[in-house]
DNA sequence: TAACATTGAGTGGTCAGACCACTTTGTAAT
DNA sequence: ATTACAAAGTGGTCTGACCACTCAATGTTA
């Protein structure tokens, strides 16, 4: 079974002492030590792949990856999202997500500390203002990693509002929701979010008012 | 590449409309119609094997399974949730997907059917409760199967807590809770549940409080 | 007719060998 | 010393060949 190879490769890793970004037994190699075929070899070392815990270069060989690095995410997305046809359902689980980034921030002490709104000024004053970067800075403020992950996803389902510019109206908004995350104040926040929220809607029904 | 293999698999999948527990087609076959040879396609396939996704019986075929099966967690947590950071990341996005849920519940209309609360009331009233069924049935209440499927992959990585039963406390607190929502007051009940919260946290705690 | 045994087609599991494209390294010519 | 070329090593892929197994059609027997 393949699967048994899979083990003897990280007995092996183990064993060897091979660290991350230190290359491994050819796969010809592997396959004589392991006294199996090189196709079963590559069956093993594909799945390890895909999950990202190897990294393989054509000509050079086979390296053991940061498995900080790991797929999980990104290949667990491809297979719950092909069935949720719903787009509600992903607009809404993405809005949760950014709600709940907001409500971190306010509830945190963080949001005292001056320094971490700099990059978020920085992108609100420059022009233009993509929504995509407003509202990923908001995300990385929360601090949660996996949050930014999901949301990273789900926004490229999301398609079009996010990778357009921001009007006078939305930046208005988001010029007070900034002073409101700042001033720690959750349901004022919230509030705002949600006006930017219905303007956005409002905008995507009645077409092409944006740019 | 390989990783091409893949998706275009998933790609057959949902055209051909394969369901949980049905064959897929044969790896001979589907090295003719991807057009690539079958040891391409058993990579591809062995790793989806790895996932979960699929599950292979010699002399009989290839089968779509459910992706509730996939061992992934088993295999990664090993590697990724080794800094605590992580393991945070995964309770708070978890929690935030069943407040939202009490939040959703409370704003829609639903919660004043009462047809819906009864399988809740079932399961709130038998013995034993299991935290994990409780939450399960807030979340599919609320509506979002998408949030559902990734508060489910979560739960896995979140481990102990949920698969154990709830105490005496906790379901007082939980038949409060009920009340709130069937009420559709969100303040209360989110506030009801971080009081839960807050009793797993110290039932974590102080060690083996449970059963 | 019913129960049993046999056979063959189809399937995944594995292996060996052959190319290919690419990288690295060693070697020879300049 | 630099450059140009050749060779070895590596992953990527395909082919064909077995094996072990399952299942269903077929044939055989009671």
């Amino acid at each position: 079974m393949f699967l048994e190879i899979v083990k003897q490769l990280r007995q092996l890793i183990q064993d060897e002492g091979v660290r991350v970004g230190e290359k491994l037994p050819s796969e010809r190699e592997l396959a004589e030590r392991l006294q199996v075929g090189r196709s079963t070899v590559r069956e093993a070392l594909r799945s390890l792949e895909l999950l990202g815990l190897i990294e393989t270069r054509r000509g050079e060989g086979t390296f053991l990856s940061d498995f900080r690095k790991h797929q999980l995410v990104e290949l667990l997305s491809t297979f719950i999202l092909q069935e949720s046809k719903s787009k509600e359902d992903v607009h809404l689980t993405r809005e949760t997500l950014e709600k709940e980034a907001i409500r971190t921030i306010c509830q945190s002490e963080q949001h005292q500390k001056h320094f971490i709104w700099e990059a978020f000024l920085v992108k609100l004053q420059q022009e233009p203002v993509i929504r995509e970067d407003i509202i990923r800075e908001i995300i990385i403020i929360s601090g949660n990693r996996l949050s930014l992950k999901v949301w990273f996803l789900l926004k490229q389902f999301a398609g079009e509002p996010y990778q357009s510019e921001m009007n006078v109206e939305e930046k208005t908004i988001w010029m007070q929701l900034l002073n409101s995350l700042q001033n720690g104040k959750e349901q004022l926040s919230i509030s705002l979010y949600h006006e930017w929220l219905f303007l956005m809607d409002r905008r995507e029904k009645n077409g092409s008012r944006s740019i």
